[in-house]
DNA sequence: CCTTGAATGCTAAAAATTTAGCATTTAGAC
DNA sequence: GTCTAAATGCTAAATTTTTAGCATTCAAGG
């Protein structure tokens, strides 16, 4: 899923501890496609995405991938590792050319005994996720496939990352996200773009009709 | 879901915020099926269960019930009306007798900058919550019904709060919790149990074979 | 002990979804 | 401009899941 209504951790920082931590703390770059880090693995640390968006996901023992989120600017990931010491659940790759800030347990701890607002920001960002979290495990469970379809297109519309209304995606990866299969996503596509709520091109989707979108769902 | 693998914010609080707040802050009662709050209302403020359960869910257009999660005794519940501003999410209701101590937005923000500990403590069990709304949407992505009720089951057991290995749980309850239908739910029952993993009662599943159950998963 | 509402068991048809192909289209590389 | 790998389109059978009944079993209250 994308945590496309939770505020990402970054954009609610007070002045002074954004200033610190951009000024102080190491930066890592990642090319296209770089693991990042692998499922199980335990090395602890907190990672604020400064550019560019990370993929998280696993793989089913069928060798199927699922997609469990995608993280842009300016949010966090790596929270379970520092408070429920928790290994990386998930396998991470960079989406394009992105650069991550990396927060150690131990520096991590420092900032927030020394900035009070910096944990109170985290459990704000944090909180927004699991309730977006929570909302998608309930449209996994009551909406069909199409009303599945419509909602993620929808999700990605009202993101507004993207310009226009021209959602560049493959379908594959839609069904990745939604746990469908590649055949059931074209279907609810093919429906979709009948009844005039959508165009259909080569790894992209255009919007032609926001309301209708809306109503589907 | 039951977040069975997070650890309940009482469980995690220094003694000296614990004592203030079990002596100065408000109760109250709720007896079963009582209705807590509905989905909507913009009342704010977060309630520490200090016994008994509550139930959270909504109905969907066809009239049934979905339910999103069982939170039990010394979780917390609300952090979405300080934080995000958002009104309830779900409608709540009381299993059983039912104590929570009500911590207004006001009196929270108090308690945050007075005992630094705090938001640390929420940040460990919201943050456990959040990775077990992820797998669980991960589960119902992957897995086959029978799976995804062997898995439930599973996660009641090792959550130790039934006595012995008797589950006490209605079908349709199971239904309600996987989004599947009771049908869907007695068949996977019925092919557990003639492969020997449990045996079903009236509003009960015993377990028989733990090992048997973790493999059907 | 009998009654009664609730829960479970059972069945078959209908609907939704996946699987497994292969054909066609596309955009980028050469 | 041609070639090629990737993505999409299409189809039909197989499988899974739901829907809609109704029969049976259970346990609690009178």
């Amino acid at each position: 899923m994308d945590f496309h209504f939770s505020p990402p951790l970054l954009t609610l920082l007070d002045e002074d501890i954004k200033s610190v931590l951009l000024q102080n703390d190491s930066r890592r770059h990642f090319t296209d496609a770089r693991l990042v880090h692998s499922r199980g693995s335990a090395q602890a640390g907190l990672s604020l995405i400064l550019s560019g968006a990370f993929r998280f996901g696993l793989y089913t023992e069928a060798g199927d991938y699922i997609e469990t989120s995608i993280l842009r600017e300016g949010h966090c990931f790596g929270e379970a590792t520092l408070f429920a010491g928790r290994p990386r659940a998930y396998d991470a790759e960079a989406i394009g050319d992105t650069v991550i800030l990396e927060i150690s347990k131990n520096r991590f701890e420092w900032l927030v005994v020394q900035y009070p607002t910096f944990a109170a920001n985290l459990l704000q960002s944090l909180t927004a996720r699991l309730y977006d979290a929570l909302e998608f495990a309930n449209d996994l469970r009551t909406l069909t496939a199409e009303a599945r379809v419509a909602r993620q297109l929808w999700r990605y519309l009202v993101a507004g990352q993207f310009d226009g209304d021209v959602i560049p995606i493959r379908q594959s990866d839609l069904a990745a996200v939604l746990g469908l299969s590649r055949v059931s996503v074209g279907k609810a596509l093919d429906a979709l773009q009948k009844s005039g709520v959508l165009s259909l091109g080569y790894r992209q989707i255009k919007i032609l009709d926001r309301e209708a979108l809306a109503v589907a769902i």
